[in-house]
DNA sequence: CGATTTGTTGACTAATATCAAACTGTGTGG
DNA sequence: CCACACAGTTTGATATTAGTCAACAAATCG
């Protein structure tokens, strides 16, 4: 699918966009890149002049602390713009890379300026995804600080699985999710060998499997009662009809 | 201070806005009242009418999981526009309140929305308010998943230190906050026995110190060291300089 | 096919939670 | 002014969760 269709559809899940804007949108230069699996789009200090959407495969935000360490901050899907706020943040404040081969389309700042400040909706639409992106990132704050374990692993899944839902990429129970044990725990603050232990549990029990880049999730009940899973705070438009 | 001179004094912290936009912030009509501690502002699956500007005093925002638990997202201080996403997403995700007496200021969403319209200039400031929000959350996601507790209630602190040094409000080594441990728990996903353990450390190692609502950091290097801390998240603007 | 990454296991340790009790301080009504 | 109530803090003992280390097995890649 071209990259301006792509966003299209995807603004126009939650925002009404007019033919007008939808031309606009459809003008947009738009570079497209293939990267390979974990490579860096934009790493922490850099001054991106350009955003980025997702168009094939997937990506993840993060931070690395001194110690070494690094936290995953989120990950990103196709339809994803995962660095929207560098339009409006100039130094990034964490990093950007690929989990998976991944194909990549980049849009100059300048061009999103002058089409936000010609296209109100626009500009409306774009900024909806950013504060989504927050409500996201709140909710990934409670399931760090109140689940144990399992419900946090749970309810990460539960929510790429939605996410992926959405754009059509579940099918029978799977999903593709190209991520290690080991990323896993950096998403979510857990040992590899303890997410390793977590994951054994929950395939011991037939509630969800993850192997080969793919989530089976067998009882999609027992992972969203496990986790305790909502995905109210995703704003899915039926849950936010127009004002 | 009134109302809409508070808010054009931040927005301009951060975003270059001319006398026009100004002159049209400042006759923005706000409604002010007052509030007692501890009482909700909004809650979770609420649709407010209006964004609500912390004039005096402090809130929090918060979600409670099922089993009762809550887990408090982030704090704020005069100045603050906690609720601004409520612009966009119409339905609640958490829930906001005060934690202790406030003056808060009620702007409708509607004078927002026509202000955003006629001045671009007002809709990327607060666009950018947004942005910076959520990069707060972003340094709270690694706070919670790599740093162990001592580290992690260091860098709240130094969070707060940083933001209420930037309106003032550090005084001496001191600013308050009007945070209980066990609230300070809920922050931080600790419990309130660990929490005080953590203080009482810190106070024997004359390093910071709280109590009635007054942080005290003594040395502020060593919680700077202890919490890894570094504002850059914050994108004050002297890191940001203009396009 | 060897080399490297990823997943798995067991034994042990460290961090943090839980529970229950006692001890502040502060404000209120008698 | 005292006594009581209450919210907040502190303490000790114990339990649980998750981390660490080290080795090995399995899968993947060139």
């Amino acid at each position: 699918m071209h990259a301006t269709e792509m966003l299209i559809r995807r603004l126009r899940v939650d925002t009404h966009l007019s033919e007008d804007d939808a031309q606009a949108l459809k003008s947009l230069p738009v570079h497209v890149r293939e990267f390979p699996a974990d490579t860096p789009i934009v790493l922490e200090g850099d001054r991106p002049s350009q955003c980025c959407l997702v168009m094939n495969g997937f990506a993840c935000r993060s931070k690395v602390v001194m110690q070494g360490e690094r936290q995953i901050l989120s990950f990103h899907i196709p339809g994803d713009i995962p660095d929207l706020q560098s339009l409006f943040l100039k130094i990034m404040d964490h990093d950007l890379a690929t989990i998976s081969p991944a194909t990549l389309g980049f849009i100059d700042h300048a061009a999103l300026r002058a089409l936000i400040d010609a296209h109100p909706a626009i500009a409306r639409a774009l900024w909806r995804e950013t504060l989504i992106d927050a409500a996201i990132f709140r909710e990934w704050i409670v399931n760090m600080g109140v689940r144990p374990a399992a419900a946090r692993m749970a309810h990460l899944l539960a929510e790429v699985r939605s996410r992926m839902a959405a754009i059509g990429l579940v099918h029978d129970k799977e999903f593709e999710f190209p991520v290690t044990q080991a990323k896993l725990g950096e998403a979510l603050g857990l040992s590899t060998v303890h997410v390793n232990r977590v994951l054994q549990a929950f395939r011991a029990e037939h509630v969800l499997d993850l192997k080969k880049n793919t989530v089976t999730i067998t009882d999609y009940e027992k992972v969203v009662a496990a986790a305790g899973f909502d995905d109210s705070y995703l704003h899915r438009s039926r849950n936010d009809p127009p004002a």
